[in-house]
DNA sequence: CGACATTTGTACGTATGTATC
DNA sequence: CGATACATACGTACAAATGTC
């Protein structure tokens, strides 16, 4: 009985083995950003397979944001530093695919943000709270005729909330699913017949979220931003989907 | 002045133009999951390239997680369901590449996992409470001699927590981040000497969470499950990052 | 600025193993 | 079993792009 247990084999194509040793390199850090791979027709050598096969790697690892190969370098495609890019992809599609409702994404970025903003209340630096605050003044100077300029200043306000939060990956997810949403309806917030009302409205909301973590209120800030969000948004989302974003009120 | 305005132009490879198109036609509906697309030969024909464009191209579709092609296949490349592979796949690289630590792994899921419980709490159907608490009976009934079986339950409990929150995104998410961090301290839980100790303990928080659930108090039950979670896993993070994951307990 | 070598992007042909009928 | 169609992989060839001198 016994004897040796042998596993299935699974057959693995050519240009994984070469993608894999590849991303083994960059990820354990032997090639950085910025660095250089060889050649193709090195590559075809070292691995010793054809060029088609180096070729089709190197689209899955350009696929995965992990390098970029232009014609005509004589050097050989280029490591990329870390962009969300690829996450970025792989949520929208995710989005698309898997058919998430605005509610779901608002609704997500309701609870990234409050627990952005809770723990930035807690471990923001002088310096990082600064940079908010300049974020909302911004907001409120373009609140009068200067939409884009609002926008940016919104998305730079939550940009240095997530940075204070201190946990990259609220960051980098924040981002990803703000394009998402910002993707899905900017058209209709640019046609909002009330929009510097709107503006005006958000502005207060955001001072009143800064005061909170001015005064290093958590849960408070928390409660406000979400509120907040939930007040800017709300209008996009059908009606029978509210309640379950009001659920996130307490 | 004025005139049209230009835009740059964007060179763009012929393999990202046959990409875009069954991208667009799989995200549109017009080719479902279990469909096929035509083979590589009949593709070089509609799309007028070479066999090597359209294989690049299916490359980069298949590590999108979109299709799915065999040798031998008579049909084409299979159209595949959704799967959150790829969102897992690029998670995980941002996870090396940015160097997550452990600590911001497991703050997201103490935050993804908290705001599910809270609005599974408000939001659950009799069957999904039943669901959850068949899977907390299944962790107490392993807790004693089933390791692998008390963290199969484990999973099922915060994978039902997470459907009952009514977010695909949060599922998806909580999903991916688990299996992340598990795969980084596996090992370690393991081969901890109280480990008998830790799921009786796990057991007793789960009890009282899912009574918060079945009350309808989702702050109480949030709050209970931040605390099991850092519970849980604070024993496996640097001491001087456990602050950061204190500050999300109230 | 132009000539040159190198590299990538793309195309085409061929051989081989495999899945389906 | 054989026939057929397919994907995989290899090799060659040429045009376009790039960096260098």
């Amino acid at each position: 009985m016994g004897g040796p247990r042998f596993e299935p084999v699974r057959t693995v194509r050519a240009y994984e083995r070469v993608v894999e040793q590849v991303e083994e390199a960059i990820e354990s850090g032997a090639l950085a950003p910025g660095g250089r791979l060889p050649s193709e027709r090195e590559l075809m050598v070292q691995f010793s397979v054809s060029r088609s096969t180096v070729r089709e790697a190197l689209r899955v690892l350009q696929a995965r944001g992990l390098v970029r190969s232009r014609p005509g370098d004589p050097n050989g495609a280029e490591v990329l530093p870390f962009t969300p890019a690829a996450l970025h992809k792989s949520m929208t599609t995710l989005a698309r695919v898997a058919e998430l409702s605005l509610a779901e994404l608002v609704q997500f970025r309701m609870v990234l943000d409050g627990s952005a903003i809770l723990l930035a209340a807690r471990l923001r630096t002088e310096e990082q709270l600064a940079e908010m605050s300049r974020a909302v003044e911004a907001m409120k100077a373009a609140a009068a005729d200067d939409a884009d300029g609002f926008g940016a200043a919104d998305v730079a306000f939550h940009d240095a909330v997530a940075r204070a939060s201190g946990n990259k990956l609220i960051q980098v997810c924040t981002d990803v699913v703000r394009s998402i949403v910002l993707r899905l309806i900017s058209d209709k917030i640019a046609g909002a017949p009330d929009r510097e009302a709107l503006m005006r409205r958000s502005v207060r909301h955001h001072e009143e979220v800064i005061a909170a973590v001015r005064a290093g209120d958590g849960p408070l800030a928390a409660r406000l931003s979400k509120k907040a969000m939930y007040d800017y948004y709300a209008a996009y989302v059908p009606v029978n989907e509210r309640a379950a974003l009001r659920a996130l009120l307490e």
